[in-house]
DNA sequence: GCCATTCATCAATGAATCTTGATGTGGATG
DNA sequence: CATCCACATCAAGATTCATTGATGAATGGC
């Protein structure tokens, strides 16, 4: 079990929620606190901890405290993380196209 | 609930598993039949048409039968489709980057 | 036609995850 | 200190998903 494919698992299974794909469209235009977010999508306050809190662990967002109030923003590495794993999906080289054939 | 979102959520999703990624992993190479991922993969058949199944639903696979076998391939669009949808999670121009501070 | 092979599908179980509502924690205010 | 506010955490229920084992469908060889 190549430990590369479990992180990339983990990061995708991150992005595979609405929520919290919705949170990320939020957080494209700058850092957002908490009492935004749940104003701004339909969702409990509760629930929305949750999901910030699996998008933190993932590394995706970050929070800063000031005062009473919790600010996430996207961690600024997220997205050339996120690229390094999309990229480790490509198909590689043709030269290796050829079928193997081993089940004739 | 937007739309796109949805659907993102639904690729992600597709990529969320060890598994998956591994025969995406085994198809960079070129195209392989079932049995010859069978073999290469320590699963079941049947939990290995599931994951294909997922995979091709999503379209990130595709699938031709030949004679009794049957092989699968990334899809050519497959890629490009993620980088769009990472483009997608990217943070908009700083212009905007000031903090809203609704919450004073 | 009969059988073996390759792969897909189904039903059932268990595990992981999402969701909800209640409670807890830490900072600010008086 | 007492209280309110913003947010996190917890326990319980609901849902979704992965996994297994058995069965079914299509192909090809005899």
């Amino acid at each position: 079990m190549p430990k590369d494919l479990t992180r990339a698992a983990r990061w995708f299974h991150a992005l595979s929620d609405e929520t919290r794909l919705q949170i990320i469209e939020r957080l494209r235009d700058g850092e957002q606190c908490v009492c935004d977010l749940t104003d701004m999508l339909a969702t409990t306050q509760s629930l929305l901890s949750f999901h910030l809190k699996t998008l933190k662990e993932t590394g995706i967002l970050t929070d800063r405290r000031e005062g009473r109030w919790v600010y996430y923003s996207l961690s600024p590495e997220a997205i050339e993380e996120l690229e390094r794993l999309i990229g480790s999906l490509k198909p590689r080289g043709r030269g290796l196209r050829v079928s193997l054939k081993r089940c004739d």
